[in-house]
DNA sequence: AATACGGGGCC
DNA sequence: GGCCCAGTATT
């Protein structure tokens, strides 16, 4: 960046807007570099309104990376559950498990061997844990250099170099932060507040925030799906799911698709259901729209209070509690 | 480079 | 109902 001939620069001009206007962050007053992985992989696609309370809960539970390592993984998803992205949950449990001894390493590149940390998690924890001078680019980052140098499709690499360059060496930790929340409070996706921006000079992109970055292309397609709600003596018969969705967590039998109903059927030997209701439940890749269908069981079953469950299957129980709604 | 992966809040 | 968030792993 050019020293500007009327005032400051870009780098003192945006610290000087985070010194005052830096949200007050539970993770911010710490210098724990566990309790600071801990809010980076919560924030993870999430946002920091809802990463707070989960945070909290989540130290609260399990305070260092040896309470972490010595819970089981059904505890940690216990905790988690309702936060989304269960595979982040159970990689930090399985990092723990590799690092209680040693403890974190704060070189990015080992950081990134650690099973659910990527290129952004490294470089946040490396820089704002440990002080390594690492650039952290998120979806916030991205906007912003997007902007101020008007790149409508920035490549990864492009991203990373720009955000090298521009890096303040001296508080890499605070800076990273700084470039976030300036896209997280004043260069939003919609309507950036240009006209208070404290870089808004450096800005090439000002005015026309929306052509910059463009929009990914996304597309949420329609499932239909079938869940068995099996009532017994001291609970419900749930599976413990393994497939990629919501891995590791409790739910009610679940199957898409047609025949759905007539294959749960036959898992349970049973010769039929009532109706219950229906239940719809939106993921980010499609929309499920759920039959719900009740039987009696007098086999074994699970408190569902005791097992993890994600929302989807919280809206089923709350269904089957209710009974058939008017 | 594209796709799968939760949930919530905002317009 | 669409959009998108302090992304990562897999293909």
């Amino acid at each position: 960046m050019q020293a500007s001939c009327g005032g400051m620069e870009l780098r003192p001009a945006l610290l000087a807007w985070y010194r005052r206007n830096a949200r007050d962050l539970p993770w911010r007053g710490t210098r724990d570099p566990y309790a600071i992985l801990v809010s980076e992989v919560l924030l993870q696609q999430t946002r920091v309104e809802q990463a707070r309370g989960y945070y909290a809960r989540f130290l609260a539970a399990f305070p260092d990376l040896n309470a972490l390592a010595q819970a089981s993984e059904e505890d940690v998803l216990r905790v988690w559950a309702g936060a989304g992205y269960y595979r982040r949950a159970r990689n930090l449990h399985r990092l723990a498990q590799a690092v209680a001894k040693t403890g974190l390493p704060a070189a990015p590149a080992e950081l990134e061997e650690l099973p659910g940390i990527g290129p952004y998690t490294a470089a946040a924890v490396a820089s704002i844990a440990f002080g390594k001078p690492v650039a952290a680019v998120d979806g916030n980052v991205r906007r912003v250099l997007a902007r101020l140098f008007t790149v409508d499709v920035p490549s990864a690499r492009w991203l990373q170099e720009t955000a090298e360059r521009l890096l303040d060496r001296a508080g890499p930790g605070v800076w990273n932060q700084a470039l976030m929340e300036l896209g997280s409070l004043v260069c939003t996706p919609k309507r950036p507040a240009c006209a208070t921006c404290p870089v808004a000079r450096f800005c090439q992109g000002k005015g026309a925030a929306e052509r910059y970055p463009l929009p990914r292309a996304r597309r949420r397609t329609a499932v239909s799906a079938t869940a068995l709600v099996l009532k017994g003596a001291g609970g419900y018969v749930l599976e413990r799911r393994d497939g990629r969705v919501l891995g590791g967590l409790w739910g009610f039998p679940l199957a898409e698709g047609k025949g759905a109903r007539e294959h749960l059927l036959s898992r349970y030997g049973l010769a039929s259901a009532r109706p219950l209701g229906t239940v719809e439940h939106a993921f980010t890749h499609k929309k499920l729209t759920i039959r719900v269908y009740a039987a009696p069981w007098s086999g074994p079953d699970e408190d569902p209070n005791a097992r993890p469950l994600s929302v989807l299957d919280g809206k089923i129980l709350a269904l089957a509690e209710r009974g058939p709604g008017p």
